[in-house]
DNA sequence: AATTGGCACTCATTTGGATAGAGTGCTAAC
DNA sequence: GTTAGCACTCTATCCAAATGAGTGCCAATT
């Protein structure tokens, strides 16, 4: 019993082996891999027959599978799983790539959503197939100031602007018009109040005062804090996601399924959905990888998805990472992926 | 003499006749149109033979070409040409299309963004191409009023708001940390002095005053001029161009050469090339027709843009229009454009 | 018991006609 | 000026045969 044990775990080992070098060849050359070119391919000196036998095997254990009778095998999902679970071995990156990527993330310039898109351009470039880099605005993004400006007819352009430096602006309607001086007296008071603090507690309190003094409170006031509460919630809900390279997916064969591309792009165009798929990698450490059928996400059939997280200052703070065919050259992209998380985190540190 | 000329006239005038019902069964169909065909097509009751002699005519004159010697004829760039300058006929839109356009546009909210968006998405979705839509900063961009923020390190966050009520932000680095107070005096200063003046004459009289008194001028003051002259210039050229629908034209087997495809797209995500080209068109008036080809711009071979200017108080502030394959209906296309950019400006008017 | 060579078999891809069909150009007749 | 007829040209389609890569299995070998 224990020597059959140890025989099987013999022949698994071989097999993974066999599995690797399949995968590693399917991935290069795109084609099925038959018995004779693995046979060359591993360095073992292993007749066509015994690979065959083999390959039988990882096809029953439903590692691999064969399109037709007489064409070679090629990975399916869960074999790919197998390989980059335990069998990948990723190449380190050289000091002079890891310069180079270093080198492109600086120059972007302050604003950070320059350094976001060099970022993706960053991947895709490296990568040939497409970069995405999501920033997940913090909560914790307080209130420093805000401001009203009359324009014509009843409206007011709102300004707010948070403690990080961002700015976001807002035309309100009003049931009429406001005088320069009311406006100042509003936002003089909303400033002197919650200068400092966070964005919900802010929220909180005007819906507060807004209930408890409906009635006897200076009507610009109650105005003023509407306004900052309609403000407040809609600078909320607002993620950034830059995709750079996505026609670089037009080259991939295995994607070329017109429909299936075109779905693809409205999602990088639309973006929501591939911000809300990168968003399920934010609490995972390190390098994930994602199949896209493993979901049964239609839209991802035949890519997958390699993500890691970025933080500044030990907080998390976005995700980052290439979407591609499956068969893509995981070795190479894993530690790409992982090494522009880390520059990216350090080079947005300072700012 | 004058009997030869007149039977010539005759003559062209049903080429013509042929001509149009060619291309107009070419657009329809996609394929080579053929003698017979053709004799079908036409009202007129003539044998295909004769209608081989009249393509045999308009093939000299270059206006159509046949792939091979046994297929129908299509049209050449020329021929297109002439069908659109002086053959189409425009359906118009009956007012239900027309209601519909105006209600799409109207639900886009007050952001003016938002409306291109709007407007954008519309014209690809009536022609199933892709609808691009510019806003070009009209230089009558007047100074309202600035603010500034002190950050962190050295750092400023400058708000500049526009008379149409435009805010733009950007982040300042100056040689030392500025208290509050010293940047709300430079702000008064420049909101003083400038409110309501056009940002050309704001950005010459800040240059101005930098050199008449870069000595013995306040220090705080000079460099809010600098910011502000920064600011000006930054908010300068800066246009908006939406585009939407991209993937339509993924449809279209004209453009399926598959590097065609990528270059247009690459193109459309860096939108700088798109704007450059609809640029031409602002002075032009009403809808206008450019074929790819004609410019010799690689990029839109096989393509056509019809594109027309939009005015809010009888001024022009930006072109939109369609980018699809030449080979489009035209006769749907026109009015389509003509109407939208019509009814956008009416919208953009009651700001 | 694992490995191997041999062999029959399968199936996708390629190849090379042969054929049908669409369409032209030309000429002669109306 | 128009038409019918005819020879000719090309493309697209279909089919059959050949090719070749690869498998599975069995019997022989180590």
């Amino acid at each position: 019993m224990a020597n059959k044990s140890v025989s099987d775990s013999v022949v698994n080992e071989r097999a993974q082996h066999f599995l690797k070098a399949l995968i590693e060849r399917y991935i290069r050359d795109g084609q099925p891999v038959g018995s004779r070119t693995l046979a060359k391919d591993t360095g073992l000196d292993l007749s066509p027959a015994t690979i065959r036998n083999v390959m039988a095997d990882l096809e029953d254990m439903g590692l691999v599978s064969s399109p037709h009778t007489s064409a070679g095998r090629i990975p399916t999902i869960t074999g790919y799983r197998m390989f980059i679970d335990s069998l990948l071995t990723v190449q380190n990156l050289n000091n002079q790539e890891v310069e180079r990527i270093r080198k492109e993330l600086m120059v972007g310039g302050d604003e950070s959503g320059d350094v976001l898109k060099s970022a993706s351009k960053l991947l895709s470039g490296v990568t040939h197939m497409a970069g995405v880099v999501t920033l997940t605005r913090r909560d914790k993004n307080n209130f420093r100031q805000i401001e009203f400006l009359p324009l014509s007819d009843r409206r007011v352009l709102a300004i707010l602007v948070t403690e990080d430096g961002e700015v976001h602006n807002r035309i309100l309607h009003t049931h009429r018009d406001f005088t320069r001086a009311e406006l100042d007296q509003a936002a003089n008071f909303l400033n002197k109040s919650f200068a400092g603090y966070e964005m919900e507690v802010v929220r909180q309190r005007v819906l507060q005062q807004l209930n408890d003094a409906r009635d006897h409170f200076d009507q610009v006031m109650t105005q003023a804090l509407t306004m900052a509460g309609e403000m407040v919630n809609a600078s909320e809900n607002k993620e950034d996601c830059v995709i750079a390279g996505q026609t670089n997916l037009m080259e991939f064969a295995e994607l070329s399924g017109l429909e299936q591309l075109r779905k693809l792009f409205d999602a990088f165009t639309e973006k929501r959905e591939i911000l809300h798929l990168l968003d399920q990698f934010l609490d995972a450490e390190g390098v994930q990888i994602f199949i896209g059928e493993e979901s049964g996400y239609q839209l991802l059939n035949g890519c997958s998805v390699v993500t890691a997280p970025y933080q500044v200052n030990e907080e998390v703070v976005g995700v980052l990472g290439v979407i591609g065919p499956t068969r893509m050259n995981y070795e190479r992209v894993i530690p790409v992926v992982d090494i522009t998380a880390k520059i990216l985190g350090a080079v947005l540190k300072k700012h």
